[in-house]
DNA sequence: CGAATACATGAACATGCGCTCATGCATTTG
DNA sequence: CAAATGCATGAGCGCATGTTCATGTATTCG
């Protein structure tokens, strides 16, 4: 039991951070660049990978290098739906 | 968008600690004292107080007294779903 | 009433986290 | 090729977090 919990504790904290959800939150829109994010955040380039590279670790997005560019997208349907729930839970 | 990602950073967060996730398991299971709670986990009553107090503000308990013991219980179904939810979808 | 029990709480300490800054590495452009 | 661009990464700093320890409060028991 303590390792799972441990594992989910992982999972939860990857999502326990404003940067990280409002970067989700654009990912949920549409694929995007690392530069793009940072702007559309008003963060810098740096701060934005360091996040995006929990997100990577959590299995939270997946990515693909074109030039020089780096274009993130959300893993898969389930990390939007969570954060569709959560985020109607705390609405009511 | 930046109130709300920090108010769902604030709720992740109350699940990012193993011992919250393994107190929110037993709570699952059936409502318990404090005392109890502690002992099932090896833990003192003080560290488990701390953390009910955690969960207690992210709206994730409920408790009422009866004598001098205090009944913790989940908050609501909501809670065990987005658990099984997220231990499921971390079992693949 | 006095001792013990069940829980809560504040301070303190160690650890972890998010951002900045400096630097490095590909890739592209002039 | 040299400079610039896009991104990643490691060190460091300030701050939050989890546990312990000491203490306080209510309730129950002898």
């Amino acid at each position: 039991m303590l390792r799972e919990a441990q594992e989910m504790a992982e999972f939860f904290a990857a999502l326990a951070d404003p940067t990280r959800l409002r970067l989700i939150s654009l990912l949920a829109a549409e694929e995007c660049c690392v530069c793009d994010l940072a702007q559309q955040l008003g963060m810098t380039d740096s701060a934005i990978s360091h996040q995006l590279r929990t997100l990577r670790a959590a299995r939270l997005v997946r990515y693909h290098k074109r030039g020089r560019q780096v274009f993130y997208r959300l893993h898969d349907h389930h990390v939007v739906e969570l954060y569709r729930t959560v985020q109607e839970h705390l609405a009511e």
